[in-house]
DNA sequence: AACCATACGGAACGATGTTCCGATTGACAA
DNA sequence: TTGTCAATCGGAACATCGTTCCGTATGGTT
């Protein structure tokens, strides 16, 4: 519980003051900085040709750089892949609103949305898996995912049920999820049309007549 | 590749005759058959309470038995799961008939089939997560569920399709993979409703006018 | 009773995620 | 420039899997 040794404190540094809290990143070892990103580098490479359940040593062993290093930059795999692909949640979570501008009613808005959120999990080698995998590991990729998207799709769900084309009685939580889980595997077998699938379900939220 | 002792041979058995096929089960010693029981029974224990991912050694142990044996009676944890199983994979697909002769419409059958379907696997832990767990281990789990059931799933679709009430265009495998991907995580999670996606997917099977 | 193929048990192997800790090093003070 | 030391690193080590191996025990037959 209590640290054996505590670190020399620099000039710079409170010594625990709201003041942390208020800047940026502090500053880090060089090192440190040209690891991080390598590792990104690899991971995003190793993740296009392995998927995302890439065993953390080639990760690792790609960047030029120990296990522990990856574990001390990224305390879980699941963080590892979060930070890979927050640039695109995030796109994908703005273009909500994009959707709901420019599409013919909200439903479509809707539909056009749900079409990116797929696009973003088939893409990715097993990302709809990792999510959804036995959230022991990927705990926090799916945590990530939920938090981001879910105010989102609320949106659009609201936006599609208030114009009456659709049911209201279904949560965003419970489609997201649904249309994660149809997209499982869709990569890797040519047999399986998530997006056709997905279309189905969709075409299904439909208010009848 | 070849054995440095052969196994003598006994007077019932033949060298290699197609007799050995005609038969049923060949006599097996007092033990293995007990084990065998024992293994099925322990394993249907410990998949209720700890999911079809426990560890084999947790069923060895629970059964009585070392892990060698496990292996000998199911080359892999996969069959294990199959055999458990089998009996309730074997009765949806009877009941494949039983729908389409009871049912009001064949499209009633369907979705009625596709309810036992979901029942059989939500009602087992994890069951529709080791479908499609990344099929290294666990692919004859998911290559005796396809085998059994996407040629009664075909049919009902074909008798569906028949009757104008939806479109043809879906092969069975398609639509069963998805269910089951739906049904991934349903128990365990409260707010998803599995069974409710899949009545939204199978009613944006309809056909539309 | 003797024999031996069948079957058993669990140590051992290879892969994985994660933790630990001694060695290294970047950045700052003198 | 040099000394210092906390931050950082690297990879051995640990725990947990599925699976294989092989020496030992035993059931059934002769």
């Amino acid at each position: 519980m209590f640290r054996l040794t505590m670190p020399k404190m620099t000039k710079q540094q409170g010594g625990g003051g709201v003041a942390d809290m208020a800047g940026q990143a502090p500053r880090r070892r060089a090192d440190a900085r040209r690891n991080e990103r390598a590792l990104l580098e690899a991971a995003a490479a190793v993740f296009v040709t392995s998927g995302v359940e890439a065993p953390v040593r080639d990760i690792a062993a790609r960047a030029g750089v120990g296990v522990g290093t990856v574990y001390r930059h990224f305390p879980t795999r699941a963080d590892l892949v979060v930070a890979v692909y927050r640039h695109q949640v995030e796109a994908c979570a703005e273009a909500g609103a994009t959707c709901l501008a420019s599409a013919a009613t909200p439903y479509a808005a809707l539909a056009r949305w749900i079409d990116l959120f797929v696009d973003l999990l088939v893409t990715k080698h097993g990302l709809a898996a990792a999510l959804r995998s036995d959230s022991a590991h990927f705990d926090a990729l799916h945590s990530y995912f939920l938090d981001r998207l879910v105010p989102v799709c609320t949106q659009l769900l609201d936006a599609a049920a208030g114009s009456g084309e659709i049911g209201s009685d279904l949560e965003a939580y419970e489609l997201m999820r649904g249309v994660g889980n149809l997209c499982i595997g869709a990569d890797s077998d040519p047999r399986y049309d998530a997006r056709r699938l997905v279309e189905l379900l969709i075409a299904g939220l439909r208010r009848p007549y």
